[in-house]
DNA sequence: AATGTAAATTAACATATGATTAACACAGAC
DNA sequence: GTCTGTGTTAATCATATGTTAATTTACATT
């Protein structure tokens, strides 16, 4: 669950916003000064703020330049009625990542809150686990071992992805030289024999079951 | 310099944004319909892409769930008169970046775009110490050796910010083929391999990883 | 058009790599 | 026991890649 720092001195629209967000699963902390957003965003792990401009004690666009300048980069949406477009070019500068205008419907905020999110999630680097210190990223394309990159060949490399995707699943000789082997190469028995060692040796040798005449299944828990 | 679509079929808008785009430095490929704006994309390097809703041949709700499609992420900026909040939605759900609602001021566009691009600079660091006395100003792209400017072709810087930019990640040739040669230029293999060799001269051999028959790795750290 | 120049590409050769094969081991079926 | 399918490892060898120099290209200058 996600929290959410909503800096806003309209006890009504506060509220609003709070409970809004609130039924669609995330968690509110909701602030009516610069003070108090501060004292919140210290002392939880915040993942998004939802700033006004015009509040008391600090204005938003001073108060996100001191959360910024301190090396705090928590994602921020300013929600305001400043809409000159100077002001929206300020928030920007300052470092927010959206800028909406007064008056708004809810449901565009909580699409601009979750792009921001979804976009986080892009930028997280997508690996699994193996056993005995390997993992793998599929994106990079790179086994590691205790965070050390390993040197492993295309048909492996294949072969392996392969493997993995199909967790629990017969694979046949067939569905494993369609996917290693080019239309115009010759499928190799004896190399999948050789590549199989190697990833029995990487997964484990128990991780790769042989079924006679047929194929080898990757057996996962 | 960045490569922008811009698919509107107003042609007096389409030219207003282009010339205030220009002059702010963009590249700007206009496109009138769909289709245009498609060939621009097949046949440009896009950094980014500019889309009107309402236009002829396929609407632009259709067109990027079409590029996205194809795997193609590609940023992109709805810009459009439809401004229901479902609309607003459904851009978001196909993939876009931002939305903004016609009339619109021409700043704010130029604001929304350069967070989209700011966004994307992983590396906010604006120079990098190599090893032995090189390092490299991205900013002003420049390779320094013990602060004295040095001088290095095209074609190589271009593979030197792209394997810079990208640490720890594989770049495919096509990858490369496509960021260092024009769309109606021949990419050469062989001329890969020397700039490859000409980069390692420059940041350590060991800092540019072969993998056979796929591609290269930056590796850093 | 001739010349100069820098960059991009090609060429030629050296080196390294990885897909395959070969050789042998082992296990189960008969 | 033999036969067959698979596992393992090392050796082979074609080919991908590395490197440097030579050549071509592109383009500015005379």
């Amino acid at each position: 669950m996600k929290n959410i720092l909503l800096l806003e001195d309209d006890l009504q629209l506060n509220d609003t916003i709070k409970q809004f967000l609130e039924y669609k699963n995330y968690k509110i902390y909701p602030a009516y000064d610069a003070y108090e957003a501060k004292d919140i965003l210290y002392e939880q792990k915040i993942d998004l703020m939802l700033l006004d401009i015009k509040v008391p004690y600090q204005n938003g666009f001073d108060f996100l330049t001191e959360v910024r300048a301190e090396k705090n980069s928590t994602p921020a949406i300013f929600i305001t009625s400043l809409n000159s477009v100077d002001d929206v070019t300020r928030g920007f500068d300052i470092g927010c990542d959206d800028y909406i205008r007064k008056p708004f419907a809810l449901k565009e905020l909580l699409v601009r809150i979750e792009v921001i999110f979804k976009r986080q999630v892009i930028n997280l680097q997508k690996s699994i686990d193996l056993n005995n210190g390997y993992s793998f990223d599929f994106e990079k394309r790179l086994l590691l071992y205790n965070n050390k990159t390993l040197n492993i060949r295309t048909k492996e490399m294949k072969l392996l992805i392969l493997l993995l995707e199909n967790p629990n699943k017969l694979l046949s000789y067939n569905d494993i030289f369609n996917e290693l082997w080019e239309y115009d190469e010759i499928p190799s028995h004896g190399s999948l024999r050789a590549y199989i060692s190697t990833i029995r040796n990487i997964l484990g040798k128990d991780k790769i079951e042989t079924l006679k005449y047929v194929g080898y299944r990757y057996v996962k828990q």
